[in-house]
RNA sequence: GGGUGGGUUCCCGAGCGGUCAAAGGGGCCAGACUGUAAAUCUGGUGGCGUUGCCUUCGGAGGUUCGAAUCCUCCCCCACCCA
């Protein structure tokens, strides 16, 4: 199987340029992948394509990724609606260190290998170039109607884009034409969004050294869910990092945990690399007893032992249990300290004062006004009558419950559950 | 610069002197059912000392016993004309 099947069948495959499949089986190339630097951290909507350099590097291909330094000054106006805002040198640094620290976790960047993945800084050979020496070098081999007629400059003529966004596919197209004179770089990956980009790399390519010049281009379809909302986002509409201070490998499992069927079967398709027969046999499992969501929790263990290890699987997964498994009061008293907070990490804090809760404090105003755990004492009534309110996996009958040092695990946290799934914890100080 | 239509609670949007904490929809929250799913159904969705009181309808003033609703000025948005 080629390299171009098996991201088929994986549905990773939206679009390529023409004679990419056929210079893929013949040839051994460098395909590089480009990461805006806007945060120092990247989130699950990047998982994607990072898993087709890997499946490139896998197949003996060697990976590029190319930290957008200077693209990320610019700005890309695909898929935007606005200008947006710049960012400005230190930041990218900063944020490019972690980023490659992250990257490493996927591709192999040994450099004793012929196909290991390396890393570059498109700053560094944009940086110096002076504005006459591009718009001779660069600018002259592409009209502006070619560019024009992109569809991320197109949506923007009525709203208007600036000379700076608008230029931006050409400094793409010259990162593409730069590696592919200085590290015989071939091929781009991208999101579908990127094509036009892309597309302007190659031409570029084409028209300045000449057609017996070939290079090419592979998109992936843009990762959906079966409801229409965004991939990759949590209910509240935070983004999944992958960095766990940002995301806790708890929340980063219990987001693949709650993939919906039909997309469970696609994701793990795109983002593992588990064989084709093992995840058809998967999938027939999980026809037969979809209860059991094998699907997702082998989707939710292949990412999160992916991303964040063994050791950070395996705690995910006995924290989901206490969770979501026979919780209850006893169990959680049991729990050591360590285990408790290690369970319980990530989710949100709130302080109360100790000798307040020995003279005991009821729930309404220990929720609603002492820790604000709820925006007012109307919300925690409401939460009660509608039976909707855990302390320490008890529910809560009466407006009138008491709370005091009693309730306290460990002798210093409370667990505050608020319907089925949202946990708080309150500590005693 | 001229004109017209607008700015209402998280969003859209009704209200156009009292019966307005403000219809309806969306979203969101909870409950039932379930598989930590989807669909469906039910309830909730400004605050508080909750038969009541307080704050809210772009901003500031004013008229009135009483204003989201009327008047004045100002700010902002959309469209049209120059």
């Amino acid at each position: 199987m080629s390299v171009i099947d098996e991201l088929r069948w994986r549905g990773l495959l939206k679009d390529s340029t023409p004679g990419t499949e056929e210079y893929l089986e013949k040839h051994k190339v460098t395909a590089y992948l480009g990461i805006d630097p806007t945060a120092d951290s990247m989130h699950v909507g990047h998982l994607a394509t990072l898993i087709v350099m890997k499946h490139l590097q896998n197949y003996g291909h060697r990976p590029i990724i190319v930290i957008g330094g200077a693209t990320g000054m610019v700005g890309d106006p695909s898929g935007k609606d606005e200008e947006r805002p710049l960012l400005d040198e230190h930041i990218i640094r900063e944020n490019e260190k972690a980023l490659k620290e992250q990257v490493s976790r996927f591709l192999d960047f040994d450099e004793a290998k012929p196909n290991g993945a390396i890393m570059v800084n498109n700053y560094d050979w944009t940086k110096d170039y002076t504005l006459l020496g591009f718009l001779r070098d660069i600018g002259k081999h592409i009209t502006v109607n070619y560019m024009m007629a992109k569809e991320s400059v197109k949506k923007r003529l009525e709203k208007g884009i600036s000379f700076t966004e608008f230029t931006y596919q050409l400094l793409q197209g010259y990162d593409f034409l730069y590696l592919y004179e200085h590290y015989n770089c071939q091929l781009q990956i991208g999101g579908s969004d990127q094509w036009g980009n892309i597309t302007t790399g190659i031409e570029l390519i084409r028209r300045k050294l000449g057609h017996e010049n070939q290079a090419f281009g592979l998109v992936i379809p843009l990762i959906t869910r079966a409801d229409g909302k965004k991939f990759g986002k949590s209910e509240k509409g935070m983004n999944i990092w992958l960095d766990p201070k940002r995301t806790s490998p708890y929340q980063f499992y219990q987001f693949w945990i709650n993939t919906a069927d039909v997309d469970a079967e696609k994701y793990i398709k795109v983002f593992t690399f588990l064989s084709e027969d093992e995840i058809n046999k998967l999938i027939e499992e999980h026809k037969q007893a979809p209860h059991l969501r094998v699907l997702q929790r082998r989707l939710a263990e292949e990412m999160t032992r992916m991303v964040h290890g063994k050791d950070e699987l395996q705690k995910a997964i006995e924290a989901s249990s206490i969770l979501f498994g026979k919780g209850t009061k006893e169990t959680l008293a049991k729990l050591d300290e360590q285990t408790f907070l290690a369970v319980f990490d990530g989710v949100p804090q709130f302080e109360i004062d100790r000798q307040e809760l020995e003279q005991g404090i009821d729930v309404v105003s220990l929720l609603g006004e002492k820790t604000k755990v709820f925006n007012s004492k109307g919300e925690v009534r409401r939460m009660i009558k509608e039976g909707g309110l855990n302390i320490n996996q008890e529910k809560v009958q009466t407006q009138e419950r008491i709370v005091d040092t009693n309730d306290l695990l460990n002798d210093k946290y409370i667990l505050i559950r608020k319907g089925k799934k949202k946990y708080f914890i309150v500590i005693a100080k």
